[in-house]
DNA sequence: TTAGTTAGGTAACCATCCTTACAATTGGCG
DNA sequence: CGCCAATTGTAAGGATGGTTACCTAACTAA
């Protein structure tokens, strides 16, 4: 049976005040009439809410706004983007912390790292403390909240349920770092915030999104109507493990080799191709590879795509790897193993965001944890 | 930028409403006060959506508790399952029309059905409106409204973007129904239909469900956080068109033979050899044949249940031929090509719901839409 | 018989939104 | 030049729906 919950009126009231903040945040300086009609409120309610969102000092009124028309002139709130901060944790690398501060625009403001120098467990949890509490000291503004992206499995209270290679298991990290902070955290999977920044940065289209990023490992953020699939055990978007190379493929996809023992211990996996230290080892500079790659990528995703019917596939990694023969092999396929109503729609592309998806995507969970914008 | 809607209080109303009617649909009678403990309401606050209800005629008072424990025992209070029924039509079949009139509790009450002989577009639809109004004349009780599963694609407001075996396009069926028969209807996909009906009849698993219905094509139902998957072009689940065999695949897989032209004008869909006239020709009785296609399956649903992290996935069709070599093959090809976190709570098995998977489904439209229970 | 517990109802209050009415300000038109 | 229509933002009053606090009824355990 499906648990929904009761609605308060409060709660009514807080998802009204995020539409009014989503809509000046993607809408730019609006007038309250603007927002009454976008949001489909009355005016006074947004008057209302516009009210209590100046005094929290998350808006401001820029003045009355260049008139065209007829009618007492407009006047302008808009969002104070540059008078509010947030702070970006990013661990999906295995050698560096990497941190920054940024604006409710998403301006980087600030960054800094730490080697991790092999930490793990407890010690790597006090490093993230640390470099949190540096990016407190380095931002210039009231800092809303802490946004991390970390690797593994995580539940949607910021628990790390595993993460074998930062020896976390079930590590309530957001807790933890919330303790000692004072802060709100939100923590997530790093290719979910990926997936989360291509949303709210990279203009995708959330109603059928697929992130696919490529790095030590493979793994895919997925959103679908605005949310993010989770999964029965938060292990949605797990891609890298499939088997995407049996022996018999082998045989045809010359370029690729043998099935290779991937580190799960089974052979054959998606990420024994695609991580980036196959592609460097085994593919690099060899377009014939590269576009083998491709097609056992097209190959995995096929499925995916169908069952879901995705708008957009969005490829997070070493453009000089994957935007090429390897990009186009994996579209070619997609497409020839699709139906046409699948496949029409569908956009297969390079995030625009560069090496920053998963920080931005960090960001953007401070946003859409404490703002409610997404 | 997702588009959020406002929530007036009569929307609060309306939501709890749902909440105490799931749970007298799921839970069987309850006293007020159970039900302000399992919503979280307050019993004030129940005890009037009660008295509403009542007024209504949904629900009705059963008398005192047998009264186990200390204090005034409970009046117990239940949804009139049997005296209200809902209509439900399956076109999922070819050569006939299948209509039912079930009560609340999904039994059901009465069967008619109507060769479809050939009939399509206008025609069929003036074909479905008389079997609804059959079905009207039999049913005995107060009709809450028609649920139609129809095959196709099928957008939120019942129309049915594209059926081509039936001669439909931008069809919009259950505004038509609706105007002709004075009844709330709801019209969705079949495959979409049966995975409803395993949600709320199979005690499925809501977090992620996968229904594959096999019958002339095949197609797939997903839900995901007790919500179905539509897609961008709400052409969700359409899985049947995958390619599932190529020519190198064959060569392994001898007992499929080389891949089959499909009727989507490609070759090697999933159809060409999972549909149940393909298995009938060219596996039905053959162990080895059957198995070779439960491996294709397997292959063909690993990437979909790792990217989603499944937890059920329930096959619908004839047990004959699926539920044995076809099944194990693919549950074990599952396991092999997905890792464990994966596959280790995923359920392959078959539906329990029998050949009335879609009908069902098409009255838990009914429920879902009219009642908000799931 | 009395104390304690549970169910269910009533009354007063609070939050939120809506509708209606109005002041302020502008452009266009006679 | 002055009036009207359009438009914005605010104020007052009403409707809805929830909460807390308190009351009575009916039962069990001592």
């Amino acid at each position: 049976m499906r648990t929904t919950t009761k609605v308060l009126p409060e709660d009514a009231r807080a998802h009204h005040r995020s539409m009014v903040l989503q809509r000046l945040f993607h809408g730019g300086p609006s007038s309250r009439a603007d927002l009454a009609r976008a949001t489909g409120l009355t005016r006074v309610t947004v008057s209302d809410l516009v009210t209590t969102l100046v005094d929290e000092g998350l808006v401001t009124e820029l003045g009355p706004s260049p008139t065209g028309r007829v009618g007492k002139p407009a006047t302008l709130v808009a969002l104070r983007t540059r008078d509010h901060q947030l702070l970006a944790v990013d661990l999906t690398d295995d050698l560096v912390l990497l941190g920054a501060v940024l604006d409710l625009e998403g301006e980087i403001v600030a960054r800094r790292s730490v080697p991790s120098d092999g930490r793990t467990g407890e010690a790597l949890v006090d490093a993230v403390a640390d470099l949190c509490r540096e990016l407190v000291t380095v931002a210039t503004r009231p800092v809303l909240g802490i946004g991390v992206a970390s690797p593994g499995v995580v539940d949607e209270h910021g628990t790390v349920l595993q993460a074998p290679n930062r020896g976390w298991a079930d590590v309530p990290l957001a807790q933890l770092l919330s303790a000692e902070l004072g802060l709100p955290v939100h923590v997530a999977n790093d290719a979910d915030a990926a997936c989360l920044a291509e949303l709210t940065y990279g203009g995708a289209n959330g109603d059928g999104l697929l992130v696919l990023t490529v790095g030590q490992g493979v793994g895919a953020g997925i959103v679908l109507d605005g949310t993010l699939v989770r999964g029965t055990r938060h292990a949605a978007g797990e891609i890298g493990h499939v088997t995407a190379l049996d022996e018999r493929d082998s045989r045809d996809d010359a370029p690729l080799g043998l099935p290779q023992r991937c580190a799960c211990g089974r052979t054959g996996c998606l990420e024994t191709v695609l991580a980036v230290p196959a592609l460097r080892d085994r593919a690099a500079g060899d377009p014939e590879a590269l576009a083998a790659v491709g097609r056992r990528l097209g190959i995995v995703l096929a499925p995916v795509v169908s069952a879901l019917n995705l708008a957009e596939v969005v490829l997070s990694g070493p453009p000089e790897l994957l935007d090429g023969p390897l990009r186009l092999a994996a579209r070619s396929t997609l497409r020839n193993r699709t139906m046409p109503v699948i496949s029409e729609d569908l956009q297969l592309r390079m995030t625009a965001l560069g090496e920053d998806g998963a920080l931005r995507g960090a960001a953007v969970l401070v946003l859409s944890g404490q703002l409610g914008v997404t």
